[in-house]
DNA sequence: GCGGCATTTTGCACCGCTTTCAAAATTCAG
DNA sequence: CTGAATTTTGAAAGCGGTGCAAAATGCCGC
């Protein structure tokens, strides 16, 4: 397996403890330009006080950092600033779609602001949120973004929770408006003429199975569809790939209530809940109608393609960055809550009801 | 859409310019004991000189930290010890299925050594990785590993290139065995029958499509199996999602030169590959077989599931950090290369050739 | 009661940068 | 040519820790 070692002359983390002679410091400079190290820190940023530098010494200055190739040290730098202009994500799992269109949106917008961000993976534990959660503040980020979590308190940052859903301190939540997705989801279907309607409930573990679920009751209710418990089944698995939705859906068979269409708690087990029908010899959707939740892009590649409520979810990534920013920023009023709405897309895995 | 907005009594980014009392520091702490910072510190880091300090004492401190809750102030650390315990990992993107399996390999091994990592995302665009590499390193990181990434230099911290074809100073590079990859799958292929077998060749901005190319090129010819060009097709979109497979392969399609199967170049473009078949309505496996690459999870759950050469993902981001975190903690051996051997891993999308 | 040794504890310099304040240098009015 | 006004620069404190040389304290026997 292993091709080839060979020894190398220094050590490393070693070699950095003492002191570094290729780093160039703020000292540096200043003996090169034979000024001080106020001076060419004032200079360097553009402080109120190098206001009377002379333009000359200005120029001297600006291009011998250049020409050294200064780079402030960071560290040093917080410890007066007290900034570090980066921001934390709180998320799940790095691998999931649904997280990596929100980071996405969170990343284009960060970026133009010369911000950075680190993550922390909380998988739902709240150990490992802990743990992430002293390992961002440690490092000094300014604001948490978290996507798909209960809060368990609030930050001592200013802090967005996307899909959050209790009211912390100084913390803004960004909900879906889940009544309407449910209406537009079941109205689909029952436009479609389903009336015996199976649901994957989200883990508990999940920030928005609960709201979801709620709104599902609900718009059934006044729909006049009544949806049976023996068809509907919680998942329970955390993956984020579709296995979250196959097993539950073998289940929800093995019940043998029948049942022409499924509503899956996301398009992930969407996927998975496809599979486990197929296996069993259904056709989707001849025989059972799917319908996802979030519209991930693999939604519009799987066969059949997915209909699905889609949650804009690159723009609720660059809104939460933005919102945190202006915070960040000095920004003293925040929205409590912001809303977004969600879509139908209609696709292949929804038809007319067998029956 | 926005709810509500209420004013905040007080500033946030603005407050921490100050000193914040709330923030316990040593020297809080040693006022407490009403010892020394010095003796503090050397007690609670456990340090070499702190040998002659009494138990009592000790104890005394130790209790006082934690009733006090003090956090030692992570960037006055670094200044000294210039340790940061983080890693980068520099990736093309954060919501690939791909990208999230190597980082949950990494994530738990470092995890388990207490050391943190940041992302940078490159997106395979050289400004962007310049612009994460300047940040990564600013912010102190010890090593650096890289995914699916043509390195353009070596960075001045230990380096683990997941991918990386280029042998750079100070670099590791994880490979695929490619030709051992290639035979699998061809030999699969040719096994089943088939003889016009196309290729969704890689963009050429990913760091694995022209070892992997080469492979197959080699293989094909070995087999005595020829690959006409017009069965090639170059994948030019940077998406990770199926979409990076359906252009190119309705592509194929138009060329109008039959065949029976197809090789991808990776599982997600062959998800995409499958829905242009199906959409031209040719059945997979029945009239197309298709044969993936890496083996992703939702490879097992596509419908036809997909046969695909699996790269063990996980072991291999776990493999990388042993590998760095063992250069970091001072070891001067480091092989330059590790190849790991690819699996095939035989499911529904390939069946014996329609002729 | 005191020197001498061992045990504890304390200053202090430094990591690299920012910022204030005062001093030095220069210019200018009279 | 003097003194004031203005321009230019430097010295120093401090952010929060670390680590070491040196000081303070305690304890022993004689």
């Amino acid at each position: 397996m292993v091709r080839d070692n060979i020894p190398k002359g220094h050590s490393t983390a070693a070699k950095k403890r003492g002191h570094d002679p290729a780093v160039v410091t703020l000292k540096a400079v200043a003996e090169y330009v034979q000024l001080s190290p106020g001076t060419v820190s004032a200079v360097l940023n553009d402080s109120p006080s190098s206001r009377h530098i002379p333009e000359v010494t200005r120029k001297r200055i600006v291009e011998a950092a250049r020409h050294l190739n200064y780079k402030p040290n960071f560290f040093a730098r917080y410890l007066r600033n007290k900034r570090t202009y980066t921001i934390g994500i709180m998320l799940n799992d790095i691998g999931s779609e649904y997280g990596g269109l929100v980071i996405s949106g969170i990343e284009d917008y960060v970026r133009k602001k010369d911000y950075f961000f680190i993550t922390g993976v909380h998988r739902h534990d709240p150990e490992l949120f802990a743990r992430y959660e002293r390992m961002l503040l440690e490092r000094g980020v300014e604001g948490v973004i978290t996507l798909d979590l209960h809060l368990p308190h609030s930050v001592r940052v200013p802090t967005v929770a996307i899909a959050g859903h209790h009211q912390h301190e100084g913390v803004t939540n960004i909900v879906l408006d889940h009544k309407c997705a449910a209406r537009l989801a079941l109205q689909h279907l029952a436009d479609l003429g389903h009336r015996e309607i199976a649901v994957l409930k989200g883990n508990p573990v999940s920030a928005d199975s609960s709201e979801r679920w709620q709104a599902i009751a609900e718009a059934s209710q006044s729909l006049g569809i009544s949806i049976h418990e023996d068809l509907v089944v919680q998942l329970v698995s955390e993956s984020t790939t579709p296995e979250l939705g196959y097993g539950p859906t073998k289940t929800l068979l093995q019940r043998k209530r029948p049942f022409t269409a499924l509503f899956a708690f996301n398009d992930i087990s969407a996927i998975g809940a496809i599979r486990a029908f197929q296996e069993a010899g259904l056709r989707v959707p001849q025989d059972i109608s799917v319908i996802g939740f979030d519209d991930i892009k693999s939604a519009a590649y799987q066969y059949p393609s997915l209909t699905t409520i889609r949650q804009p979810l690159w723009d609720i990534g660059q809104t939460a960055a933005k919102i945190l920013l202006a915070r960040i920023e000095g920004e003293e009023k925040y929205p409590l809550q912001v809303s977004v709405k969600p879509e139908l897309i209609a696709r292949e895995s929804t038809a007319k009801a067998a029956r």
